[in-house]
DNA sequence: GTCTATAGAAGGATAGAC
DNA sequence: GTCTATCCTTCTATAGAC
């Protein structure tokens, strides 16, 4: 059961993770993907249909990575403010943008089998937001002035205009403000 | 003085401005900007040095007439809330993204020049919304919960945000959703 | 200024040996 | 499974006629 040792074809997989979150899926290129992996063209046309296969299978492997570890941030703490902040504080790097919405303006996004991984990820981000804010409200330490539904809303769009200000400004300042920007909300909502 | 009667020039402009939206920079081709624009190969590199120099003239025209229209927006109301109010309201097309900001995920976002054009747009905006806020706050009509910069930042990635979830989904209400959540926003921090 | 013709390089995929 | 060699198309740009 499961993975065999390193083969390839994980080679490939990686370089595709590492060439869409720099690149994007337009300028990752076959030639890009073997001389980063070191794998040759056969091996890369062995085990995968041609460069879209490529990116679908890097980007289900993505966003399971980038599930993992939002759960495993909203997991480490158990008052909800918390879980919120750890979410806000969590290492990013504004200029290279989001590892999945990063992709969000590719024009395969027309295709759904490229947009699923991504809008699952953006979907437990929300989900996992508005649960904590519930909670939050529940526990009298938010005010209801917004229904936690458009707190996780406000929150997540926060974080990723976020990145796309920072990419715009050649500043990861930008980002940073923002999310003292998504700070400032919280506390304005505060009793 | 100023343009003569349209050339082959504005033509293979208005097709680079529509390229961009709709596919981006690498996804732009030479060969499309011919097609559509009905000029050969030769006009294109008359008028311009390649695909690049297309491409940030362009840029420089969508920034100028996007900057225009939200100078449009924030000048037509008097009370600083209904600017606010009238930026968060105008017509988006939340599936094609923001114009400009769509843009912001691009390799070429490294060239200074490229770049430019996007952050002066939304570095204009902000600075649109960062006035507005603060005379709703001087005027009492929003408390001082948040400074104005902070709640400026925060719509605006709210709204740069929604269009990507929307991408990310696709489905236009969530930029709708978005922009629900940023009018609660307003709401809450009304005395 | 505009066009068609041309050309080198890169993209994307296949063939077939090992 | 992995590799190298090969192939056709598209990209991007240039040349040169009108």
């Amino acid at each position: 059961m499961g993975k065999h040792a390193a083969s390839k074809r994980a080679d490939i997989l990686d370089a595709a993770k590492a060439l869409l979150w720099e690149r994007g899926y337009e300028a990752m290129t076959p030639r890009a993907l073997i001389d980063l992996s070191g794998a040759g063209q056969g091996s890369l046309y062995h085990h995968f249909d041609g460069k879209l296969d490529v990116a679908l299978a890097a980007m289900e492997e993505i966003s399971a990575e980038e599930t993992a570890r939002v759960e495993e941030i909203f997991s480490a703490h158990r008052a909800p403010l918390a879980r919120i902040e750890g979410y806000l504080a969590r290492e990013r790097d504004a200029l290279r943008g989001c590892r999945m919405a990063r992709l969000a303006n590719e024009v395969q996004m027309a295709e759904p089998r490229f947009r699923a991984p991504v809008g699952a990820y953006l979907g437990r981000v929300e989900t996992l937001l508005a649960q904590a804010a519930g909670e939050a409200m529940a526990q009298g330490a938010l005010a209801r002035a917004m229904t936690p539904q458009a707190l996780a809303l406000a929150l997540l769009a926060i974080v990723e205009g976020g990145f796309v200000l920072a990419r715009a400004h050649g500043d990861e300042a930008r980002l940073a403000a923002a999310l003292d920007a998504g700070r400032a909300l919280i506390a304005a909502l505060k009793p």
